[in-house]
DNA sequence: CTGTTAGCGCCTTCAG
DNA sequence: CTGAAGGCGCTAACAG
């Protein structure tokens, strides 16, 4: 395991020397010293140490990937979440970021994470409740959150315009004919996003003097745990022709619960989700969705923070992606 | 940000003793100190440097994951990736190490990430070729392969007992009434494990005296790509009956092809995946498919690396993991 | 263009 | 049970 000091001394120069061309300050050293150096680097199989690097620049080329959840539970079973740390991954390699990930709902743990490898910066993801108030490391590292709709000062905001998203929703199910719809959440209590997305819908439905009753709105995707209140609703001859999702994943469920029941979709019941995830394109039937474009979102997030940490002194940005429509099999004309 | 050095003083006494009770070496450490420093540290909002703890410890928490792909492609597009990387990440976790996540084909990357972090451990995914053989910090560090044939000596293994699963596709292919069947493979050039899954799957086939042709062999899952010869052999009165996938991703693409040339799954062609991923049970149909318990595989090579490392001159292990049927809807009885 | 000199924050003998 | 001292490998002024 060569070190920095060793190839300097084979090479008869300075440790300051070698370290400027490892770090690609050509300007600082010869032409010939810059190829003799890569040259016994090369063959020395010389990698520099990061952690004395890390150490001596009081910064890593870390970047915090946090994702509020459970740490024993494996969140990539949702595809939403695999495909975009993924991405984010893919997009942070690119500029010569590791990603440093984390399942948390402990901030204590974030704290340590970002302080003890000194992070260049974060990504959050979800919506984050205050308890963020307590992370005093956010006024020091750049950070980025995604879908999340708790305003801290200083930070930055890449999200979707969720309640653009629910009135999609909204005026294509009213342009399909149903006039009964009702709503599921992932996890309407702690999900901004789901609430937003609720807000959109019964908004576009509200135009029409349509309303979404308290009891057609399902607060989680287990349908399980609230099968008698479902059945009873779908047995009813005035109950919903159509279920908006707030997720893709969700309406995979759904339909599957559907069938349980002996119902088809889109025949007896139409079904949206929310997304557009890969999947969504092959199931049966294939979902109408409201598109979410996930490779850019990461993109966004990956740019804004990387400026960011280039440069200190930018101001927060706050920026919403767009959704649309599209349309495939599992809603319904009706009338 | 407080530092060791600090809190030493601030409890007058000397940085080794905080060392020591940092980590847990209360032994070396008299009660009231332990519980002094404890309460600076606590109280101070103290967080140990990660980096300089590896430098000096030439050691790091760090476990490379490892995952053979082009560095700009999201391999947890692929939900079985993302399920089994998501599973290692969360126990990792729990035996309080951090994950290194690293998709790439360039082992040149490999070997600077393994250094440069002095990674305690490596976990490699993927059925590697003999590139490997050049790895040589592979000497020096604890490592388990998952899923891959290459057999590099002193490593550790994971992997399924893929020609049995081949074979219990075989057989039930062949008990449900089916005498022609074909097979789709992930990447049957790259992959072992594509290769023996259908080395079992003709060796069950062929008790009965039934073969499958090599015009029957899929390598690769890029239907649109094979449409002609995928349609011609689906429009023959003796085509096969059945397709046995090497994944439930493709056998879900595989399902969705089918009903984009107007043949229904199981009515028409039957189908069998493998992996037994959770999207395999809400499907429509649902799959019949290959199970492999992945939170299983998961935890067993986390286990095996830990022990490894915390004991160097264990013996390199092998473990092959079970497979077993789950028969759900895509598979239709003959005759 | 190149060398010297201090650290960065922590761990680890070795003494006491 | 505790302290002192050296070093892990690299960077960053500052000289020259």
């Amino acid at each position: 395991m060569a070190t920095l000091k060793e190839i300097a001394r084979a090479a008869g120069v300075s440790t300051a020397t070698v370290s400027n061309v490892i770090n690609g300050n050509y300007k600082r050293v010869s032409e010939e010293t810059v190829a003799q150096i890569q040259a016994l680097i090369r063959q020395a199989g010389y990698v520099p140490n990061q952690a004395a690097r890390s150490l001596a620049q009081r910064e890593s080329r870390f970047i915090a990937i946090i994702v509020q959840a459970s740490p024993d539970e494996n969140i990539f079973l949702n595809p939403y979440n695999a495909t975009y740390v993924g991405a984010l991954i893919v997009n942070l390699y690119k500029k010569g970021y590791y990603p440093l990930i984390r399942f948390t709902d402990d901030f204590g743990a974030v704290e340590q994470d970002i302080r003890g490898w000194n992070v260049a910066g974060a990504l959050f993801n979800g919506s984050y409740s205050r308890y963020l108030e307590n992370l005093e490391s956010l006024a020091f590292i750049p950070s980025v959150f995604t879908d999340c709709y708790f305003d801290l000062p200083g930070v930055n905001h890449v999200r979707l315009d969720d309640e653009a998203g629910g009135r999609i929703a909204g005026d294509y199910l009213y342009r399909m004919g149903h006039r009964r719809a009702a709503f599921v959440a992932m996890a309407l209590e702690d999900s901004d996003v789901d609430k937003r997305r609720l807000v959109g819908f019964r908004d576009a439905l509200g135009r029409h003097d349509l309303t979404v009753p308290d009891q057609w709105v399902f607060p989680s995707a287990d349908f399980e745990a609230q099968r008698e209140r479902l059945t009873a609703l779908l047995g009813s001859p005035d109950g919903p022709t159509a279920f908006f999702c707030s997720a893709d994943q969700i309406a995979l469920h759904l339909i599957d619960f559907m069938r349980s029941v002996g119902l088809s979709v889109p025949g007896d019941i139409s079904v949206m989700g929310f997304d557009n995830l890969p999947i969504a394109s092959v199931s049966v039937p294939k979902l109408t969705t409201v598109a979410q474009d996930i490779d850019q979102k990461a993109l966004v997030s990956v740019d804004t923070l990387v400026r960011h940490i280039q440069n200190k002194d930018l101001t927060p940005e706050k920026v919403i992606l767009g959704v649309s429509l599209v349309e495939r099999e599992s809603v319904r004309r009706l009338g």
